[in-house]
RNA sequence: GGGCCCGUGGCCUAGUCAGGAUAGGGCAACAGGCUUCUAACCUGUGGGUCGGGGGUUCGAAUCCCCCCGGGUCCGCCA
């Protein structure tokens, strides 16, 4: 699409009056395709040339001869409107096909974006899966461009949650071996001691004990505290198995809780941190901020000192040119501080830095808590989506257990990632997830049409030389699905710039609309334009699987 | 109290960063369409003060200011 952003430019250039020839000419893509491809609002020629914008488009549009790429132009109104010639763009398309440079790898970039970061005190909920499906995501659409993505996450393994679970196995207990998936086994000790803590608020400070003892090393608490961390270690993994879900590095805090502290003294000397009621503070109100207690009068650490530790380290051993955080919106603040405070302290400017906030998951009734046990469970909203998928299959006359987990995934991941991902939204189990309208089996119910189409006319299909495709007669309803279907490379672009994947599953969206409303009123094989057909057929197939694969789904040849 | 985010038909949402052509979709409702390439689909109908008010501009859902509603953060917690 650039490249015809250019050549449109520089026909626009030639054909401006010359007091004009070095202003910057400001290009759209008209809403309503049928009105072009690419689109020259004249207003912007308005005020210098004192003509009306409708008189300045007809005039542009008078001096521009259509050649090669730009097959009509013409002007409407205020705006000079451009069409391509859709058969050249659509031979392009193919030719990108064939060697595989659909998406251009423009990009080179050495990337770590870190991202679910659970406490290892309970299993996984439907925020992390959230959090899961834009980190897995927006980690494909970088790589899809030619960087470079390392995948970290960040196990809180240490604290007062993990020490409670510790309390609750040694004494509320009867120690017994995980008998249900190992991470609900933990979590259920968590919830019970919440229950007991109740009864008897003195547990808290048994627990404190249970910390005290952890920091001390007590080789009776290190014990169980690594069994219970195994056994929750265990349990995500199935679940990231599940999900799709893949990391490269796993920080754990108890290995790095106490360490940033030479940093932070380091930098007191240097006279970049001050201090304060003998507590070690980053002065941040220059910025705009309040100061951050970055040590602790008795010498301690706190979390950001930890982070900052971890910050320069991951810049250190990866040479990153960028780093990226997926935490929750509620913490916006705590990553506009720490950026800030690595930039001043050289570790990197504010720019390699990046917190994708994402809007909480709320439930009807409010906020989930994890304490009372309002939680929606990732393991258990991925089966219930799965029954459904399955009651879906069976009305089809399937019974396919491996498919309905593939049904489950798509419609999860997509309904995560659609929506814009600063918004906030309420999670109402029964009727949130849909399989049809707006939804990634609607993406997939396209794809799984089009590779039948295919499967069951092999012949045809195979007979085909895209070496010497032709591509004629095109239809209104084709031409506007090859324009549509120009604009893939910068759709991936956009959802990279901007680390949004909604971007590319509205895309997605309006691309199967389009193709199910042509497949419905067009005949594809049987018809005397079989070959154009079906080459845009494929290339339409292709454009829907890349973007189903950014957004961490696999594209389906049946449902 | 201050900062940040959100507010688009009954419900969900795109468009807001980079202001432009009658504000796109989906769900629900209603009316149609399967002996023909997958009906988890398609076609049509009704339904909108883009939270409110000012301002900037030839032009505002989009930019600026004020206000209203909701969320969230502002610990020597993690």
């Amino acid at each position: 699409m650039k490249m015809y952003f250019d050549k449109v430019k520089e026909l626009v250039k030639k054909a401006l009056p010359l007091e004009l020839s070095s202003q910057e000419i400001q290009l759209e893509i008209p809403k309503d395709l049928s009105l072009g491809d690419i689109a020259l609002p004249c207003f912007q020629f308005a005020k210098e040339l004192r003509k009306a914008p409708q008189l300045i488009a007809k005039e542009i549009s008078e001096k521009i001869n259509p050649d090669g790429l730009i097959s009509k132009v013409e002007a409407v109104g205020p705006y000079v409107n451009f069409y391509l010639n859709k058969s050249a763009v659509a031979l392009d398309l193919i030719e990108k096909i064939k060697d595989n440079s659909l998406i251009p790898k423009t990009k080179n970039e050495k990337i770590m974006i870190e991202f679910l970061s659970p406490n290892l005190n309970k299993p996984l909920h439907i925020g992390h899966i959230r959090n899961g499906s834009l980190g897995e995501s927006t980690s494909k659409i970088l790589e899809s461009l030619g960087n470079k993505v390392i995948r970290a996450n960040l196990y809180n393994d240490r604290g007062m949650g993990v020490s409670e679970t510790i309390y609750a196995y040694l004494y509320l207990s009867d120690k017994k071996e995980p008998d249900t998936k190992p991470d609900h086994f933990v979590g259920n000790l968590y919830v019970l001691f919440q229950k007991k803590k109740k009864e008897d608020p003195s547990l808290e400070e048994k627990a404190r004990e249970i910390l005290k003892r952890f920091e001390q090393n007590d080789p009776e608490i290190i014990s169980v505290w690594k069994k219970l961390r195994k056994w929750v270690m265990e349990g995500y993994e199935e679940t990231y198995k599940k999900f799709g879900y893949n990391f490269d590095v796993i920080y754990y805090e108890s290995e790095i809780y106490e360490k940033g502290k030479d940093i932070v003294l380091d930098a007191l000397k240097k006279g970049i941190f001050i201090k304060e009621d003998n507590a070690v503070v980053a002065p941040l109100e220059k910025y705009g901020l309040p100061n951050k207690t970055v040590l602790k009068s008795d010498g301690t650490t706190l979390y950001i000192t930890q982070d900052i530790y971890l910050a320069k380290k991951k810049f250190e051993d990866f040479d990153l040119d960028k780093s990226i955080y997926v935490v929750a919106s509620e913490q916006n603040l705590h990553f506009v501080q720490l950026f800030r405070i690595c930039e001043m302290l050289g570790i990197a400017p504010v720019e390699k830095m990046h917190h994708l906030s994402y809007g909480m998951v709320l439930l009807p009734s409010g906020k989930m808590k994890s304490r009372e046990g309002t939680v929606v469970d990732a393991d258990e909203f991925f089966d219930e989506i799965k029954q459904l998928a399955l009651q879906e299959l069976s009305k089809r006359g399937k019974n396919d257990e491996e498919l309905a987990k593939k049904i489950a995934l798509s419609a999860i991941n997509f309904y995560m990632l659609k929506i814009d991902p600063k918004k906030d939204f309420v999670f109402n189990p029964e009727e949130s997830l849909s399989f049809e309208g707006q939804s990634g089996v609607y993406v997939q119910y396209t794809h799984a049409r089009i590779s039948s189409l295919i499967r069951k006319y092999e012949e045809i299909f195979r007979k085909l030389d895209l070496n010497k495709a032709t591509i004629k007669d095109l239809t209104n309803e084709e031409e506007k699905m090859i324009s549509l279907l120009t604009q893939f490379p910068n759709t991936v672009e956009e959802a990279a710039t901007q680390y949004k994947p909604s971007i590319i599953a509205n895309y997605l969206i309006k691309i199967s609309e389009t193709f199910n409303s042509y497949y419905h009123s067009t005949p594809i094989l049987n018809s005397n334009n079989i070959e154009t057909r079906i080459l845009l057929t494929l290339i339409i197939k292709k454009v829907i699987e890349q973007g189903l694969q950014l957004l961490n789904i696999e594209p389906l040849e049946e449902i």
